[in-house]
RNA sequence: GGUAGGAUACCCAAGUGGCCAACGGGGGCAGACUGUAAAUCUGCUAGCUAUGCUUUCCAUGGUUCGAAUCCAUGUCCUACCA
């Protein structure tokens, strides 16, 4: 099946330079792409979820993909679809930041014996001559159509330095070189990034005389219109140390009934037709689609293996949404027995020295990470978000000694979702 | 470089000598209702050894019994002019 087919069946197209064109290309045989990604933190979230997999949907049909990890155009920053400019990073925050990215990237596509190719455009740009890149790629371009462009007039209003400014030459350079390097035709991105590899289609047309071609992805916004992928902590990561495999399950289990078949098609590889079948399912089984959904997002980052100890802990707390496994899905998780349940609840261990006296409530609240201050303990306990073995509790002076461990391990609770449990080391 | 204006909590934004830990909105958290959803309603949203105390309104210093509010200097932003 041509590779333009399925990224658009799955609503992965937003704009293109030439669909026809694009699509053509893609059918005649194994083509190179690009898509860049910005160093300027040190793990991906699931904002660059999408671009990825687009990525591998591409590989999947033999086209190669080159990864460019911008840490030259991220000594510049990206203007585009900021209201306002980025702090200015370090050279060696930098550097960290784009050997953290290139080994998650390395995760979700398949880069031996060179099916996909990583780049840094650091190689070319940080030693780049300012007035021979005036005189060659500069001349090229016209301060006319710049400031036309939507993502400059945005912010002609708040302001915009040169260096900003600058940016869309960067990158448009990178993509000459690479046609130059690595005969690659297209470049896809995020929707702001539309500007950007326009600039690059025909950067790469005056200096090599070649067509190429780009397309950007949508947007993702949640239906309240803000951010997709923002939650309380802020992002989600695709890194495992700040967003656990749980967590990262729990927001895909968490998402909105009507965004369902949208994500499935996006973050999974399900077939088309499940994800419609899985996306209609009626109302309370819909949440098996979100399980679904979790579970492949899941598995996709972390592995098979964590994707299910996490989908066994959640269910184990929540319930399942379809515990006899009516619904018909080819995905692994319907092989997935509920009931041998080994749930990991993480756990706080106790020294009998910290329950010398009795600890107070509070502050064990504190201690076992549910909550980051007493005060914010206190006013949790007064809402009544407090429980302490599935008990609410309303005396904010408890104390818990060692008699309360009688049982064996204590389970608390912060509002229905965040759970620990204690136990007293011998 | 000149002139004018601005900097307040996670964000936006009031407050212009004591009634200010600081109105309002957004966001977030919790509770009710539910399906771990949405919508709706309610409470909370600086810290602490807590009917009290401590540190906050760009930074430093000053005036005052008392400053987010007045003065001085500095830093950064924005607009107009050059």
């Amino acid at each position: 099946m041509n590779a333009w087919d399925i990224l658009s069946e799955r609503g992965f197209i937003y704009q293109t330079t030439d669909a026809e064109l694009m699509r053509k290309r893609l059918g005649e045989g194994p083509a190179t792409f690009y898509v860049g990604f910005d160093p300027t933190g040190s793990s991906l979230h699931i904002g660059h979820l999408l671009p990825i997999m687009a990525m591998r949907w591409l590989q999947s049909c033999q086209h190669r993909p080159i990864a460019l990890v911008g840490g030259g155009t991220a000594m510049i920053g990206d203007p585009s679809g900021k209201t306002e400019a980025r702090p200015i990073i370090t050279v060696s925050e930098i550097d960290a930041n784009v050997e953290c990215l290139q080994r998650q990237l390395a995760r979700f596509l398949d880069f031996s014996s060179g099916q996909a190719v990583m780049v840094n455009n650091a190689d070319w740009l940080r030693s780049l001559k300012y007035i021979d890149f005036l005189r060659d790629i500069g001349k090229l371009f016209s301060v006319n159509k710049m400031l036309a462009a939507e993502s400059v007039r945005m912010r002609l209003e708040t302001g915009l330095s040169f260096l900003e400014f600058s940016y869309p030459l960067m990158q448009a350079y990178d993509f000459s070189i690479l046609y130059r390097d690595y005969h690659c035709q297209f470049e896809f991105g995020g929707q702001d990034q539309w500007g950007n590899i326009v600039a690059g289609v025909d950067l790469t047309r005056r200096l090599h005389g070649a067509e190429v071609h780009g397309a950007t992805f949508p947007l993702l916004l949640k239906s309240d219109g803000t951010k997709f992928g923002k939650t309380a902590g802020g992002a989600v990561w695709l890194d495992p140390q700040r967003t656990s495999p749980y967590h990262y399950y729990q927001f895909w289990r968490n998402v909105d009934d009507s965004e369902v078949e949208k994500l499935l098609g996006f973050f999974t590889c399900l077939p088309i037709t499940e994800v419609k079948t899985l996306g209609a399912l009626p109302s309370p089984l819909i949440n098996r689609a979100k399980e679904i959904l979790a579970y492949e997002a899941t598995s996709l980052a972390h592995g098979q293996e964590e994707a299910a100890r996490a989908y066994l802990a959640a269910g184990g707390e929540f319930g399942f949404a379809d515990p006899e496994n009516s619904v018909v899905t080819s995905s692994a998780i319907h092989d997935l027995a509920t009931d041998c349940l080994t749930v990991t609840i993480p756990t706080l261990t106790l020294t009998p020295a910290d329950l010398a006296g009795g600890m107070g409530i509070l502050q064990l609240f504190v201690r076992a990470g549910l909550c980051a201050s007493n005060s914010e303990a206190r006013r949790l306990l007064k809402g009544g978000g407090c429980y302490l073995a599935d008990e609410r509790l309303s005396d904010d002076k408890l104390m818990v000694t060692p008699e309360h461990f009688a049982a064996g391990a204590l389970s608390l609770r912060a509002g229905k979702k965040a759970r620990m449990r204690v136990v007293l080391a011998e």
